[in-house]
DNA sequence: TTGAAAGCGCTAACAT
DNA sequence: ATGTTAGCGCTTTCAA
């Protein structure tokens, strides 16, 4: 059923009014008189009178929402992220309009077409996995529209982008893992198109460089899908188990494949960090509750959500088109349990 | 900076057309003939026409948006339900926009205002555990504006309801503890306002019953903000701790409660379910590779989003003032691990 | 088959 | 100090 809602209009008919002045009144023009404003003030309010944000929206042509896209809401990194882009854009009077892509390339398309009409002003995104073909975005981007990139970004597009140091974060954690001895080291990341798996890997190789170390390719196994199905999380660990030496340590690139690697590790009664260690990046506040408890790579994901907002809505209101773009590098940190500890 | 976009009306200047021919000839009218039809459409496509949301929500008096107020998003409860929410309206085109309340009375009333006026078509929403006065919710209900409550509900609105069976998973999750030989039970829950915290201490309380046990008032202990701090879970276990005899088990009511106690516990050496059994509300996917793995209540927090969105499309989208308010009942699920193990 | 015009709710330039 | 009018982009009635 539609719910009417009281309009400017009706303020000026019931007040024998025009609506340029109720308009005026509301927005308290000094060419409006006391009397006058007092009296529209009131009845205005009597009859619970808000404006139309649509019929703002049309006439100012903006929308005064944002959109965003993640992969997965219910993953602790990216609704901690959400939760940072949420209480910027409220402070700032953005709505924030809310969509998944499931790792699905498709969807990723199509739900960017969806929202980039005009019903949104500007777009955050953190790419899926799936994510090569960039024409969607570029195509948007290079008409103008407003998109900052977060966590898994796009370096082909040049607008700002807001990562953490992928590099540093996977070198310490596998450094964590090389001064406790261990030096068979796996590496489980998600697929090979994303920005935040390749500076990884690249962290966890120069590490191991560093001790002389050089994985062999067998050592690093991706999953495409990002851990989201623990069945690829699955056949990456059965292949790692297999091989001879067997690796003694894993480190896991992300979110769901650090969870799902301990899910199939304790499976298969593989004592960690006993048989096998197990160090990658999480953002599950739960960590310290695992058995074992994990050591992990955090990343400031609320405040990466903030910053990004802060710069999308920077994009936004800014007056002139913008040359001069920002890579916001923020650090992650190297929470330390037993998961990686010396064997 | 503003990012302008093809309209009807360039089409039609530069077609040598008016706005309506394009207009009906973009959306297949049969009045309009094959070749100009062809000719829009081609013109169209080559410039990437997108009709414009805001015009159509303005004209039709819609937005094609739900909100939808929870907590926290960063809640496995809430990310796994929004989830189902964006999926249903995802599938019938509509927007989600999302807000969080924080468990905060205050921030619940300004957010409703925010999204109500007119730029949501409905909402869904499961309350704060601060709320008591619900002048805000029933001021909009009246006018007839859709609204759907999910979970945490509010009997005195008439409107859909979608909720789980509190008392019966309170209930289950209590007598799984008597069952394993646990007497002296305790309760942790959140604020008494929610109808969730009353009907799950009505279970824990039959269960009790049914073994002739009447608890004592102090082995039931409030936490006004639902664990989302966990220094008022900290005091409570702390109490609990303290009572002679002490209690064997604890029954927790709540997603943030649950891993609350657990961290507090763990923190205290206390072994569970040696020393203290654990049982609780949980929809965090990690309870079995924790130590000890939780035996919890789960609730179908995707189904519910689904449904509730469901409902609230239908009330939508329904021609006439809708009267028969359904309350769709969902079964939680006793996930059985060790903490509720036999002593 | 096509076009002109009105209207959705609001603001603002331009009268008065 | 207040009113008239046009326009944001679109659909739709009415006219041609």
């Amino acid at each position: 059923m539609k719910f009417e809602a009281a309009t400017i209009k009706d303020i000026a008919k019931a007040l024998g009014l025009s609506t340029s002045t109720v308009s005026r009144a509301l927005r308290d023009s000094h060419e409006i008189s006391e009397e006058t404003k007092k009296l529209v003030l009131k009845y205005a309010a009597q009859i619970n009178y808000r404006p139309n944000p649509i019929a703002l929206s049309l006439k100012e042509k903006r929308s005064r929402s944002i959109g965003v896209i993640v992969t997965e809401i219910a993953n602790s990194f990216f609704s901690q992220a959400i939760n940072g882009i949420e209480s910027v854009a409220k402070e700032r009077g953005y709505n924030v309009i809310i969509s998944q892509s499931h790792e699905s390339f498709e969807k990723e398309v199509q739900t960017l077409n969806y929202l980039s009409s005009r019903s949104i002003d500007g777009l955050l995104i953190s790419v899926s996995a799936a994510t090569k073909d960039l024409e969607h975005l570029r195509a948007l981007h290079d008409r103008g529209f407003p998109i900052v990139f977060f966590d898994r970004i796009v370096e082909d597009i040049q607008t700002h982008k807001v990562v953490i140091e992928n590099f540093r974060g996977a070198y310490d954690a596998t450094m964590h893992l090389l001064q406790n001895g261990y030096r068979n080291i796996a590496c489980i990341t998600a697929s090979e198109n994303l920005s935040i798996s390749r500076e990884r890997i690249a962290g966890y190789v120069e590490a191991l460089a560093h001790k002389q170390l050089k994985p062999s390719k067998s050592l690093i196994k991706y999953c495409p899908n990002g851990g989201m199905e623990l069945a690829e999380v699955e056949q990456a660990v059965s292949q790692l188990l297999k091989l001879r030496p067997r690796p003694d340590a894993i480190f896991t690139t992300g979110d769901k494949l650090t969870t799902g690697c301990l899910r199939v590790l304790r499976a298969r009664n593989v004592s960690i960090p006993g048989d096998i260690a197990l160090v990658g990046f999480s953002n599950s506040d739960l960590i310290e509750l695992m058995n074992p408890p994990l050591t992990v790579v955090r990343q400031p994901a609320f405040e990466m959500g903030e910053v990004a907002t802060d710069l999308l809505l920077q994009l936004i209101e800014s007056k002139r088109p913008v040359k001069d773009f920002e890579r916001r590098i923020l650090t992650t940190s190297l929470i330390v349990n037993e998961s990686g500890n010396r064997k």
